[in-house]
DNA sequence: TATATTTATAGAAAAAATTTATGAGGTGGT
DNA sequence: ACCACCTCATAAATTTTTTCTATAAATATA
């Protein structure tokens, strides 16, 4: 049984006769009386009697009927679905991030993504960047969002990733004197009160040793466990603090007053990595694919410096 | 899309090779490349990434590995059942049923049915209604019996069914003086004891909600499977029972004393369905269509209500 | 009866599937 | 580094399947 006399049976059982068939399928009637006489004797049964050069179909027939229908029907919906697919119109798009991105800039590029296309799903899930590793590893998830720890072992032959780098700069309040200095250092800072994430991350590690290179005395007045919230303490005048661009870019494009925060460069730099992450020898889905991109030209806006890594560089490309 | 497309497809997912599904296939290494690659054209999209002389599936191949084993799974068992249509014609009868009628009325029947028919041969299944109702919906019986059960719902798209209720009747011993009542009711059963089947069966529950309708006790010494051999208990002077007439006219024509015990109607009325399936889109052949008026003749005679249900009322006609 | 219909069949032509032969690339062992 | 042995892709030849043309037989219709 193939498809083409499925196609022509349900034909000739729709319109009752062989040549009508033949017109409806811009065939030529010998070819579908070919097509059904084919499949009677694969089945070895007659599909109809032929009286008075006429076709009218036996009860198995009917049995038949509906069988067709419905595989020419399914298949031709995963055609379908299939365009949509390729299209981006339909699928799903399965990202975990560090809590970081995912509260405002993922979600926000994931609207802007799936703008028009009701059929997309998205999944975005919270994870630490350890988990999110494992996660993407384990092929359950198109693309993963984590800290760059150099201390961290990229399971390559389960993930490959892409570190994208951003020199961290500092967010001053827009009334702080410091504000009207083109870069930042240390000794402008020194002994100021700043917020930070814990001291575990490598981010304050970096800018301790920064403030000890330069002999300047490092005053950290709130603690966080992520850059975004830090802001606050900024807007409020509260302290300083040295992020990440990234965050940075979000609260400017998100913040109810964008001015009460300068950001200005920061010196020495303070270098941050991102790693995006995909399962190594399962491409992307194309949904997957020009999200990375888009998520990438972010990325390299707002000034960060790629580097290939694991196990194919242009994973994520 | 044709099914030459799908089966390799499938068996490249299946074993994440060309070659190896080639092998499998019997085809050459290269008629399975072909056949991908002809997919991805009609497609117009990568279903596999080619890395390092491996093929890696992408995401929305897996959409399609779903739908291709479901349809291929579909047709292959379309092909067979077809089959069995063919042998099933002419000179089989071949019914499946629950065990009650099975193991007496039934055989009865088919012995008078076939009576002058030497080379008729007949096959009579028992086995539980689910089953029955799977059995005659793979087209692989011309008859189903099975009790009938509001809850199950008939897959009217591969059965038809037609429904026959029945009233209980109460059986007991031809020396009881209640064997002298017209109709007997809850209340001369109060505290007697019965004989019935177990307490899930539809009977039982219909049974229990009397009594408590009418504040009397029943007293339900002896549980059984199937309604005949209740009549034992009855026939031994041990308890009462409520059974369908069904079982009651059989043990009528094939008891040795068929005057050990009186059947009486017991009223409320205890409503006792037996569906008749048959095959959907498979009129019955001439053997099966005879065989069922007789059943049915006999179920009326018994004093059954019919009410067609299913695909199609006639079905069984 | 003459004229459309219908379906079936034979043979030629076209299209599709398959095979053989071959090449390019990757893996693993020595 | 080299070799043997994999992998998949491609091209050309071959086989199989499908479709077409032409035609015949049967039936219905005017």
């Amino acid at each position: 049984m193939n498809l083409k006399q499925m196609s022509a049976f349900r034909e000739v059982m729709l319109t009752g006769s062989v040549s009508e068939a033949a017109r409806n399928l811009n065939r030529t009637q010998p070819s579908i009386s070919h097509m059904i006489s084919g499949l009677e004797d694969e089945l070895g049964m007659r599909l109809f009697e032929r009286q008075r050069g006429r076709l009218h179909p036996v009860p198995e027939a009917q049995y038949l009927f509906k069988e067709c229908t419905d595989v020419l029907n399914r298949i031709s919906s995963v055609s379908q679905n299939m365009q949509r697919m390729k299209t981006m119109e339909s699928g799903e798009l399965k990202i975990v991030s560090m809590p970081g991105p995912a509260t405002v800039i993922l979600p926000e590029l994931i609207c802007q993504h799936l703008g028009t296309k009701p059929e997309v799903k998205a999944t975005l899930l919270s994870r630490s960047s350890d988990a999110v590793q494992q996660l993407v590893g384990s092929q359950q998830f198109d693309l993963g969002i984590a800290d760059h720890d150099p201390a961290r072992t990229i399971e390559a032959s389960l993930v490959s990733a892409e570190t994208f780098f951003f020199d961290c700069i500092c967010a001053v309040p827009a009334e702080d004197p410091l504000a009207d200095l083109p870069v930042i250092t240390p000794a402008e800072l020194s002994g100021k009160p700043l917020a930070t994430l814990f001291t575990e991350h490598r981010s304050h590690i970096l800018t301790r040793r920064a403030f000890e290179a330069e002999g300047q005395s490092l005053n950290v007045r709130f603690v966080g466990q992520f850059f975004h919230p830090l802001l606050t303490y900024v807007e409020q005048e509260f302290a300083c603090a040295i992020i990440d661009p990234v965050t940075a870019e979000s609260w400017l494009s998100r913040a109810a007053q964008p001015n009460s925060i300068v950001f200005r460069p920061f010196a020495p730099a303070i270098e941050f990595g991102i790693d995006l992450l995909t399962p190594a020898y399962r491409p992307a889905s194309l949904l997957a694919g020009s999200f990375a991109d888009r998520l990438i030209e972010v990325f390299m806006k707002i000034g960060a410096r790629r580097m290939g890594q694991g196990s194919s560089g242009e994973a994520v490309a």
